[in-house]
DNA sequence: CATGAATGAGATTTCATTCAT
DNA sequence: TATGAATGAAATCTCATTCAT
């Protein structure tokens, strides 16, 4: 997926400003295409077109990269969450095929967000800074099925949170068994919506006579 | 979570037969706690309770070792089929229970397992084994859905794949949120897998007349 | 013999261009001084003064560092082919000079050249090398020698490839001889190619009157 | 060369007289077939059939082993030298095929005999021997030659010190241009000893005629 | 701002050697 | 006598990071 070597070289001698998300971005680029093992200051220059040592004008540490990374995946994943005035099932689709869209762009978005345990990968800091995001998310998925839980659209006595879990591990496999180079099974992401509204507004089905509708 | 510290140190002076499994739990454990980016052969060393160098004396490479520990998850992960005379959903059941607890007891078998990348961690080797190991779980649960549809257990119009999806997706994220050190919200198993069980047939909830209050 | 020690620590930080030469050379005089089996990183980076890690940084492996040695020995070996335009034993002669010359001013050479098993000090691709260089040097002496049967100026009815041999053992064992520290019996290399040209010119000796048999 | 697999298990449990001399004709052959740098305490017991650690059951170094093959191939050395009753020139021819014919059966006398900086491979006591050996060849070579000189056989006006130096240098290039698997240019023992006597000799050629002068 | 040289820490692996069995 | 387990030293090589230019 990376195409470090094709890309044309871009002018030398930018601004810090102009470096730093060009640098957080191939991280990201690189942690998707090769896995951290391959994330190295030399494989980094050698992404973005600059000198392994320059990176450090830009950034103090790796992990100062991995953490300006993980900002850009939070800042992607926070567009996702969609206006709160839609009523909570219109919410929750709209995040859903949301982020399904954004992992299949963003790979590396999967690979840090679909990780619970990435205090190797992002250091303490960027841990912690992930599962943040990851708990808004959680929170805004509950928020939206507790609504619909009261609105009446889904089975109210059904645990909110084990429906979330289902929502949000739905959406990883998703994501995992779309985006893989062999994945011989995908799906449209409408597709996958369906069903899991279709599960959580209690697909009747033995639909006993014509009472379908 | 590692103990090397505190552990007693166990009698030295094993046979191979001993050492192997000792070793390849040990790659687990360290896995499981501090990632794949600490499994080292000091640390692994360590943890065990022996030299470094001494590893070698018992697994050619370090790939050996995790090549190791791959297997013994593969075959923890096998027992967990159920008794193929059991009708669909109860084998569903058995199994999404049983990989619960596996997974809550060894949290490596979580981190490889939900791992898609695991290529820099397993080798090729090891990530084809895994491969097939997960491939061969798919196939189960899928088949168990399409015989609980064929039965009328379970809405027929529904894909059984994205269904697959839902229930590893679930348990994934089960696995996850329950299994951390700071998780303040579990859920017994049993009740995680009701509300999969009742997504699954089809909860009826606004149903049937006036029932509503 | 190597002065590692003692030398001045010479200005840090050079260039790439002028580090490549000085650590091959340094590999060589390691090699002729103390051997191959102490021809490592860390005292190769003593040698030049330098971090054993620092090598890594101009040569890739440490076969490369010798095939970089191998390579200077070629170039110097190649220097001493005399003019092709003068008769053969003069061109014999300087060659056997040159060589002698050669090999006392730089020992490796003669470790390098006169090593029949060098695959495990050179690599194979090194040995290759060597072998072509020292098969270059064998079929000029042959030719050589074969052109002054020829113009009937030693024995013809000599195997012109014994003789050969008979020259670079000499040459060989008179380097040898000649070279180390405790030898007491050294020649000037004139002395030793006036006999080696005096038996292939058929010495005759007890001459005086035609007394043969 | 080596037949390490083929061997027959030698009975285990064998006195320390006996596995002496099995360990250390096991070390000459793998310094033979393989070179010095494969000479490990691994590969050495996997030739003997036996393990490594009782190696030094029977040997209390790894240098004590090497000692122990020099010895070995000394003694061999020794028994080349003819007796003195015969003429010069015949104890010379009689060595020189001897020393060929022994060399070719066992190639780790060359590789230990004709290596002049040995140092590295038999430790400073193995090389002293050694030299030793070399030192009574050479000896007994310029002694022959001196006789022979003396007898009129050979040109006594020749350096005795440079032919023996030519009669040493010829045999080893003999003996490494004959012993390799790609030599494609071998002679008979017997065809290089007559050209070497005819040089010593003084080969007359342009013999035709009586122009001597 | 950019770079290439340099470095020390650490990882894997090999090997001679010791020791309990 | 024999062995397999264990070990520490050393070798090669990688990598983040510093620094002079």
């Amino acid at each position: 997926m990376s195409r470090s070597t094709q890309r044309p070289a871009p002018p030398r001698r930018q601004r810090t400003e102009d470096r730093r998300p060009q640098i957080a971005d191939a991280a990201l680029r690189i942690l998707a295409s090769k896995g951290a093992a391959h994330l190295t200051a030399a494989e980094l220059g050698r992404e973005v077109g600059i000198a392994d040592s320059t990176i450090f004008r830009h950034y103090r540490d790796m992990d100062e990269v991995v953490l300006a990374g993980i900002d850009r995946v939070r800042a992607l994943l926070d567009q996702t969450f969609p206006p709160p005035e839609d009523p909570p099932l219109a919410r929750l689709r709209a995040l859903f095929l949301g982020r399904l869209a954004l992992m299949h762009e963003h790979p590396a978005v999967l690979r840090l967000a679909s990780s619970d345990r990435l205090e190797q990968v992002a250091g303490p800091e960027g841990a912690r800074r992930l599962r943040e995001t990851i708990l808004r998310s959680r929170r805004y998925i509950e928020a939206c099925l507790r609504e619909a839980q009261a609105r009446g659209e889904i089975p109210a006595q059904l645990d909110a949170t084990v429906l979330g879990w289902m929502v949000r591990g739905t959406l990883q496999v998703a994501v995992a068994s779309t985006a893989g180079p062999r994945s011989s099974e995908s799906r449209t992401p409408e597709a996958v919506w369906e069903v899991v509204e279709a599960l959580l507004r209690g697909a009747r089905h033995h639909v006993t006579a014509g009472e379908s509708p």
